[in-house]
DNA sequence: TGACAGTAGTTGGCGATACGAACTACTTTC
DNA sequence: GAAAGTAGTTCGTATCGCCAACTACTGTCA
């Protein structure tokens, strides 16, 4: 259908201003509890259960080689520990110790507070919606990253 | 502290997830174009016009002395060049050179066009809400941060 | 006018990030 | 059971980002 493409400027602009905030408050957050944001999403997304180096690299979007230097500093916090993997020798699995559980636990509840706080204007059914908006818009994203054939390397999209 | 109420779990994580996505594509764009992350953000916020170095370590949430170095070494890439400042002697103004509209250009067009091409399922209803959302949630942050009357122009995104 | 507080930006030192290439060790495939 | 693939690490390099200290200029006020 020919709609009048009009972009909307306001629209994609309003995604990179959210971004960027979103990203300054976890900033702040990280700080208040010494750690770095990078620390700070490892330890929440640890928060569900041990996680595998390569998983872990696909969450972060993060090199395996980075992965690892970050990993060794936050194990030399001990905020977290290599476990060995009982089927395959090779990998390991990523586990929060007592304190990472619990500096990871504060800065996911005090971020969560922070953008509740935030949005505390926004009518509940206004969330709802945002909420599937930005659902649909991830899942969008998912089912191109996922249709990728077979390449090999991941993240290797469509290059000019 | 734990928050005694459960206010909608769901919320808050897709306002963090749809950050990482942005911020992923963000990434992805500057890397076509052979840029850093922070390189392509700067001469995103350079497009308007000169800028001088104080409202850029405010706009990129960025001690002065990280700018510095960031600057210097667009700099050396031919992507941005110190002016003096006509008014004030000791400052200095950050214009983008030929190159670095160029590229500032490209990669502002690309990411937009990846994010509208991601939002493009939606129906042009939740877009406007989406978008007035996250304007109200980025009102309500001004003001709390931004509780002085300064002359403090956003200016700090991308070109709109 | 002339000391003096304030502002704009730089420098230097340090640790943390992030990448790619090369490597070890283990698993799967044929 | 050799070849191919996968999980992580190591190494070298560039970048990022902070803080404290510094230079140079601007504005104020006595």
């Amino acid at each position: 259908m020919v709609t009048t493409k009009e972009p909307l400027p306001g629209f994609t602009e309003a995604l990179v201003r959210l971004a960027h905030l979103v990203q300054q408050v976890f900033d702040e957050v990280a700080k208040e509890h010494d750690l770095t944001p990078q620390q700070a999403q490892l330890l929440c997304l640890l928060i569900d259960g041990p996680v595998g180096m390569t998983e872990l690299s696909r969450a972060l979007n993060l090199e395996k080689s980075s992965l690892t230097g970050l990993v060794d500093r936050a194990g030399k916090r001990g905020l977290v520990a290599r476990t060995r993997d009982a089927h395959d020798r090779r990998a390991c699995r990523i586990v929060l110790t007592r304190e990472g559980e619990r500096l990871g636990g504060q800065a996911h509840d005090r971020t969560t507070a922070r953008l509740e706080a935030l949005a505390g204007e926004l009518p509940q059914e206004h969330r709802d919606l945002l909420a599937a908006a930005i659902g649909g818009i991830l899942a969008e994203h998912a089912s191109r990253a996922g249709a990728q054939p077979r390449g090999s390397r991941v993240g290797a999209e469509v290059k000019p």
